[in-house]
DNA sequence: TATAAACCCTATTTATTTTATAGACTTTAT
DNA sequence: ATAAAGTCTATAAAATAAATAGGGTTTATA
């Protein structure tokens, strides 16, 4: 399951894709709209802000943006940035790769080798569902 | 990821499968073999057994044993069964519903229709990967 | 029939991660 | 100047996962 951390920030990008019209979009008011402490989603569209999907403006009439196309916001990009791997197991994962302590051989490992097919085949679900697709189910 | 309990669970499965030859295996072996907490693989095999996954044998000269094929123990079972939801939001999930706090409208969210299609899809592969693939690759 | 081996069951503790909060700082429009 | 708004780092609280503990029951076998 994603973490609230991860569902909020899809929340918040939805929002911002649905007023793109707006220069900018208070925190405040993405908070207010599913009732989420204002502080915790601060922190969530920082990260947004700094992976490059969020432009923000600083001061009085400031508020974040969206800086890139709905259709170029894949899930996984979202789901890596906030919740990390997307792979099952750590000795699979392409961006977070750590091996399992209690494997004794990776290369003769099973579990491994389906869950690499796994992650594959999940990768090209996520990479190609975007922010766009949920905006035209809204 | 998985958690640690369903990664040892497919790792004794794995166990299992490749000792389908013995009468019965000692969850001791198959800790030991991976490094494992006894006591923990031990409520782990429990709750496969539950699940009509294992059969096992009591007192002296016992042990588990694998009561269905490979081929019929799908990725998705076990993981359901350890882990919990596939679905990567509770109001998607088939067996683990529950609505979204944040969510002001089931129907209209876009975000629930991409994840339920996430999900119909994921599944998919979950459910066609199963310990029959795990044990061909070891 | 006593004994030791092995699984069964429930509860509790410990560790880790997630979620939330706090507060001081910086920028900017008016 | 002032107030509004994002920036940043740290900490606290809550929830979940991982591990441990210990007594109970079953069964082979000497």
């Amino acid at each position: 399951m994603l973490s609230k951390k991860t569902k909020y920030a899809l929340h918040a990008l939805t929002y911002l894709g649905k007023h793109r019209e707006s220069k900018t979009v208070l925190i405040h008011d993405i908070a207010e709209e599913h009732g989420i402490s204002h502080k915790f989603l601060e922190n969530i569209l920082l990260e947004l802000k700094k992976a490059g999907l969020l432009g923000s403006k600083k001061g009085k009439g400031g508020g974040y943006y969206l800086i890139k196309e709905p259709k170029d916001i894949p899930l996984s990009k979202v789901i890596r940035l906030l919740d990390g791997p997307i792979a099952l197991l750590p000795c699979v994962s392409i961006n977070y790769y750590e091996p399992c302590a209690e494997c004794k051989s990776e290369a003769a490992c099973g579990i491994k080798k389906v869950m690499a097919e796994v992650r594959d085949e999940t990768l090209k679900i996520l990479e190609n569902k975007t922010l766009e697709d949920i905006l035209t189910n809204e």
